[in-house]
DNA sequence: AATTCTTATGTTGTGCACAACCTTGATGCG
DNA sequence: CGCATCAAGGTTGTGCACAACATAAGAATT
């Protein structure tokens, strides 16, 4: 039941672990990604992996040129900040468009990603940070019944996550574990009040804050 | 210049071609896509066109199922409403995030629009006014730089655009194009007004009604 | 020495044959 | 007659060989 080990199952698994992989840095922005050498760590063959990487190319993760290689993007900070525009929006939505109403699980869960962000305030690391930031997005989406909202948001957080990693990388770790514990810290608070509004517009904020932090590194 | 015929261009009239025809209903939910028949068609092989299923597959418009077929969507209305729900909330942002200035030329496109659209009054056609709400909706996503928001809005456009057609036939088709042409109306006076905030509020209020015009229908 | 052409090598794109799978209908048995 | 079993046909998924293409290095030429 746990492992059906179908296609979809199989192309599914595929197309996380490379997204992570490109998200985390693993692939940085300008690597070249070998189907022959990337079929054969997976075992299989190049049809089903191309097929992944088309649907890493159509979300702009990739980009892949006949008879050269298939490489990982690099963003267009005027077109990031756009995108981190609209990822904004799309926070303050998930307060409003079919919330689910605040579960006493919910607010363990968000206590949950509190503790685990505070044991980063001692030891702090730039992977551990992002792989919590992705966890805690997932979990901030999942407060809406709005499966395109849903759908959307991932979307654009995956196409910008990179760009916070890299900036991160840039600016000071630990503070920005700091602020991301804030974050965790405001969001508990409002979901132990029952109020999704207000965790939501707790993320709007602090993507804007985000938008602001990453702004000062164009020069 | 204006046919490089390279494989990406291929890919790219394939799939226009057929979301078109799902959107129109040329293939109607249910119906069963054969990738033979599509890739003898377009003087293809079944591998290119695969891909551009599995596209058409991520946007939620067909679902392939191993040894059965691949079969045209048909949407579950209270996702569809959600979608809308979304729609709506998108189309007010493209007033917001990164307007284009209007220009003279979009005022004379607008007023293009609207003649076609007084034209289908005394000719009511229903692929008409799909193709021309179609049409009209590119538009509409123009008037804003912000890419993310275009691509985001037009995949969930053609997420619904087959619910309001399935309903126009079940409404009535005299009235959905007279009110699909004040707002052309409406649109217009925005636009000549170089008020994009004032468009955008116009198609958002027109989605609003739309959502409670195809509700009426769930029974 | 500079330049152009050629060639070698590696990459993605395509076509085809076959595997895996589901549905349907027939067939045999109780 | 009811039901299970099985075979046949059709569909999507996979693997592989080759075509199309781009790049870089080297040779030939001026």
């Amino acid at each position: 039941m746990s492992e059906p080990s179908d296609a979809r199952t199989r192309f599914l698994r595929l197309h996380d672990a490379l997204r992570t992989r490109i998200c985390l840095l693993d692939y940085p922005p300008g690597s070249r990604l070998s189907e022959e050498a990337l079929a054969a760590e997976f075992g299989t063959s190049r049809t089903p992996l191309r097929r992944v990487l088309a649907k890493l190319e159509d979300e702009g993760l990739v980009v892949s040129q006949h008879g050269v290689g298939t490489i990982v993007t690099d963003v267009d900070p005027g077109e990031m900040a756009r995108t981190y525009d609209l990822r904004r929006e799309l926070a303050g939505l998930v307060g409003r468009l079919s919330p689910v109403p605040i579960t006493d699980q919910i607010v363990a869960d968000a206590a949950g990603f509190l503790k685990r962000g505070e044991a980063l305030l001692t030891r702090p690391d730039t992977r551990s940070l992002a792989r919590l930031n992705m966890e805690y997005f997932h979990f901030g989406t999942s407060l809406t019944r709005n499966e395109a909202l849903r759908e959307m948001s991932e979307r654009l957080y995956y196409r910008t996550a990179r760009i916070w990693l890299t900036a991160t990388a840039r600016l000071d770790l630990a503070d920005e574990t700091a602020i991301f514990v804030s974050e965790l810290r405001d969001s508990l608070q409002a979901l132990k009040a029952r109020d999704g509004q207000a965790a939501a517009d707790v993320r709007r904020a602090h993507i804007s804050l985000c938008i602001a932090r990453v702004n000062v590194l164009r020069d």
